[in-house]
RNA sequence: CGCGGGAUGGAGCAGCCAGGUAGCUCGUCAGGCUCAUAACCUGAAGGUCGUAGGUUCAAAUCCUACUCCCGCAACCA
């Protein structure tokens, strides 16, 4: 089945904070559980590079938007690349076959009598180069002196009958045909809808204000919002209306999205409310509509995270100091689906520290010594069979069934707490088996050898099932058990009990996760 | 009365939808073990579940009011 999942596309404005990271990771993560499953997987992800703020930015820096946009795209890139991010798709809204995209959209929409042309007066900053709004003001009810020069200016722009539109994305919303994740985002929806009723969309800036962008196909004095450009990356990187030729992927074989990973500031209004209507305008009905999921932000002690009060954690640094895996298991173990979360370097490495280290890095690593010790690292034909084993299949059983259930709801979090279970039970269970003891007595071989098998067989899933979270610690788990031959073509459906063959083999231990070590004197 | 989220032992959270001895992780303390990454295992201390009412045989859980914290929005990135 094909499993098409796409993020936000990042605004190529400045460098990836955390929360940037979090959001691709977390794409990665359920990408890869469905790829584990044995689905068709897609994922898309990129950067928005249009928009005044890009241009901006650049203008300061004397250099040409292109050029900005593509230096902070590299970042971008490069950072994926660390985090060992699989994606199948690149989207960069200055990509020509976007672009084509869009006009193509825009065209048909304007020939269809979606768009119009109407004046606008307003307030504007010409320092800022923005229209103000009443939350520009201050107390005394006036524009301050940091907007420079305020005139009130009328401007001719294009907009979108978003207002005809509102009324379907209700009934779709209400009826969960545009599924909104987790369910208690429906309510911002809804209520946001009350607002938004009655009012257009403007979706052009003359070029005098801003030329860098997508320009309309049939007015060349505008270019096209930013929103209304990146939006359409879901589809047009997706192979909507794709050129003849054109190595993009199958659009009907991938729409709609299963889901569009986005953050809660952005739920409302572009991916709740404008791209759901743009869609219907464009001729997608309800059932084609895709599902939100909406994450929500890691805080600083408890603060918005943000550039100006400089309390911005840098995801590049942080992997350089802890590991890419103690990064993303901490990104994805921290946060409940959905809400926001302190990020705190100290839960990270307690985390790391007491879950993987701890509990699963030496669980393997006593497992494979003893095994290696006792056994000659082999696992021998065995018949024995007690209680506690029973007890430790059962345990295996269920964690393996909630941390399905919980990926399915895109819970990692609960996921891993489920699998973490599990290996703090084998941890146990080799306490109460005693296999240090069995070892000295030839009688107990039988029992010895069973005894391994469970806490080695135990290991070898939670790799697997680690996989869609730490890929490279998974693998060299996976390496050190041998077992590559065995667990590579494996789906999830496929993880019964005793993949291990009797007289399998196993490898070196060596620690996957080493301790991270408190730094003193570190900020 | 704009909307939503939150308030549970020292810290972080679960439980609330479908009321019935308050649970998890970390930390602390005391034991145990020695295969292992000074790891692992067992036990203990520590909470009148934000406040005040109400419903009920019974409320962290349902209802009402209030207090505090966080975020979003209040006509165009």
């Amino acid at each position: 089945m094909p499993y098409f999942i796409t993020t936000a596309i990042d605004y190529a404005n400045g460098a990836p904070h955390i929360g940037h990271a979090y959001e691709k990771v977390l794409g990665d993560v359920i990408s890869r559980y469905q790829r584990l499953k044995g689905e068709d997987v897609y994922f898309l992800t990129g950067v928005d590079q249009h928009g005044q703020k890009v241009q901006q930015t650049a203008e300061k820096e004397g250099i040409h938007p292109a050029t900005f946009s593509k230096k902070n795209t590299k970042k971008f890139l490069k950072l994926w690349e660390k985090l060992g991010l699989q994606y199948d798709g690149w989207a960069e809204t200055t990509d020509e076959r976007h672009k084509a995209c869009v006009q193509k959209i825009l065209t048909k929409l304007e020939a269809e009598g979606q768009l119009y042309k109407k004046a606008y007066k307003g307030f504007y900053s010409v320092r800022q180069e923005q229209f103000l709004t009443d939350k520009e003001k201050n107390e005394q009810g006036e524009f301050g002196s940091e907007w420079g020069e305020v005139v009130e200016i009328e401007e001719e722009n294009w907009y979108f009958k978003l207002s005809e539109h509102t009324d379907w994305l209700r009934q779709t919303v209400e009826n969960n045909d545009l599924e909104i994740t987790p369910a208690f985002r429906k309510a911002d929806v809804l209520n946001a809808l009350d607002r938004t009723s009655g009012t257009d969309l403007c979706i052009s800036r003359p070029k005098e204000r801003l030329r860098w962008g997508i320009e309309l196909p049939f007015d060349p004095d505008y270019v096209t919002y930013v929103w209304f450009d990146a939006l359409i990356n879901y589809i047009s990187f997706a192979g909507y209306e794709k050129a003849e030729g054109s190595d993009l992927p199958d659009f009907d074989y991938w729409w709609p999205a299963n889901a569009h990973i986005i953050g809660k500031d952005i739920l409302v209004p572009p991916h709740a409310i404008y791209w759901p209507c743009m869609l219907h305008a464009m001729g997608f009905s309800e059932k084609q509509m895709p599902t939100l999921l909406v994450h929500g932000w890691w805080n600083i002690r408890g603060e918005k995270m943000s550039k100006s009060i400089g309390n911005v954690v840098d995801p590049d640094e942080l992997a350089d100091r802890f590991g890419v895996d103690a990064l993303r298991y901490y990104l994805v173990r921290d946060i409940p689906m959905g809400k926001d979360s302190d990020f705190d370097v100290e839960r990270l490495i307690m985390l790391f520290n007491t879950e993987l280290a701890n509990d699963l890095g030496n669980l393997l690593n006593r497992s494979l010594n003893m095994t290696k010790r006792f056994l000659d690292a082999r696992l021998p034909e065995t018949s024995y069979d007690d209680e506690e084993s029973q007890k430790l299949r059962k345990s295996f059983t269920e964690s393996v069934h909630a941390y399905q259930e919980s990926m399915e709801l895109y819970d990692v979090a609960k996921a891993l707490a489920a699998l973490n279970n599990h290996i703090s039970f084998c941890n146990g269970y080799l306490e109460r088996q005693r296999p240090w003891e069995l070892a000295k007595d030839e009688s107990q071989q039988d029992r010895l050898a069973a005894v391994m098998y469970h806490v080695v067989e135990s290991c070898a899933h939670a790799a697997i099932l680690l996989s869609p979270i730490v890929p490279s610690a998974s693998a060299k788990i996976i390496q050190q058990l041998q077992a590559e031959e065995l667990t590579s073509h494996l789906k999830l459906s496929d993880c019964q009990w005793g993949i291990l063959p009797t007289g399998h083999q196993t490898g070196k231990p060596k620690p996957v996760f080493p301790r991270i070590e408190i730094e003193k004197n570190e900020d």
